[in-house]
DNA sequence: CGGTTAGTTCGGTAATTACCGAACTAACCA
DNA sequence: TGGTTAGTTCGGTAATTACCGAACTAACCG
């Protein structure tokens, strides 16, 4: 096995992984692939990730932003030293994103019920607006599982850091 | 209120959800987002969403396609009538394919795993092993706590089917 | 102060994608 | 058998996005 290529190509597969579940670009997405494959732990510095990924100093710049906006990476930094260390969000913190969007869409519910209130008039409209309440009914129970699942995450993380 | 104003603002708002949350073009999501807030129960035809969204034929045929094809909608037909009708999937189905993702993270992690431990020579390259195999359990946990969301989901809708 | 390090912002270009109209197929019907 | 309905496929164009290099800021150092 060329170790090499192997490395290669895991940061393509999570990278074609990524572009698709997170619709991010190309490049942010071979970030987020080599900081799994890489620097899960100890982090990889900005200049680490222009070298690795031979990509320009503003791109880089541009979609680390990206990646820590929506909260799929994060950094830290170490004293003395003025440079970011950046590595992957865990799973709590990737799938608490998830929930913001859960919200965003309870908001659209919400309106897409009161129009339906306003404007149901036949028998098939009405039939459709109760369809409506139960699927917002569903998005609440999904955010209640999201919750739980999160709380679930959160102490796993907590387990294996101690156990470190 | 302008009733008409509230409808075309309701679409557009699930159409840049949509956009976002699943990564499909904006034609995609302004169908899916019509379908929601006028076909959920008794669907729309190929030629209702060429005139509702005024877009081309080949474009409403494209998208359409993409939808079925990543299962965030379903069809039926009625006897005697050729056209097809189309409405939402169901949660229950559209969270089944988020399982799909996770399958496809797990191969790329066993192969992660493989890689990190056929090169892991120093303190600190083990130390990220432990931490890759840590993240596989997260990822186990994550499909456990999915399908768990999915049969309760499956539950809420057949209960929704029976009370209509 | 001037130099260096660490990263950001801006303007332009190359590549990709989204959408269109026109021509097509496939099934049914009169 | 020819016409209509229901959609698909293809080739081109307009719009968008991804990425780059160059110039910039902001913080620290000697």
């Amino acid at each position: 096995m060329d170790i090499k290529q192997e490395r290669e190509e895991i940061i393509e597969l999570y990278g074609n992984y990524f572009e698709k579940l997170y619709n991010i670009p190309p490049l942010a997405a071979r970030i987020l692939g080599t900081l799994i494959t890489d620097g899960c732990k100890t982090g990889l510095t900005f200049d680490a990730l222009v070298e690795k990924l031979g990509a320009s100093k503003s791109s880089i710049s541009t979609n680390l932003n990206l990646l820590l906006n929506i909260e799929k990476i994060t950094f830290f930094t170490k004293a003395g030293d003025r440079k970011k260390y950046f590595k992957p969000a865990n799973l709590s913190q990737r799938l608490a994103n998830f929930l913001k969007l859960i919200d965003s869409e309870m908001i659209i519910i919400d309106r897409l019920i009161d129009y339906r209130e306003a404007t149901a008039s036949c028998s098939e409209e009405k039939c459709n607006l109760e369809n409506v309440k139960a699927y917002r009914t569903h998005i609440i129970e999904a955010k209640k599982l999201f919750i739980k699942t999160i709380d679930n995450f959160k102490q796993i993380e907590l387990k294996n850091n101690n156990n470190k």
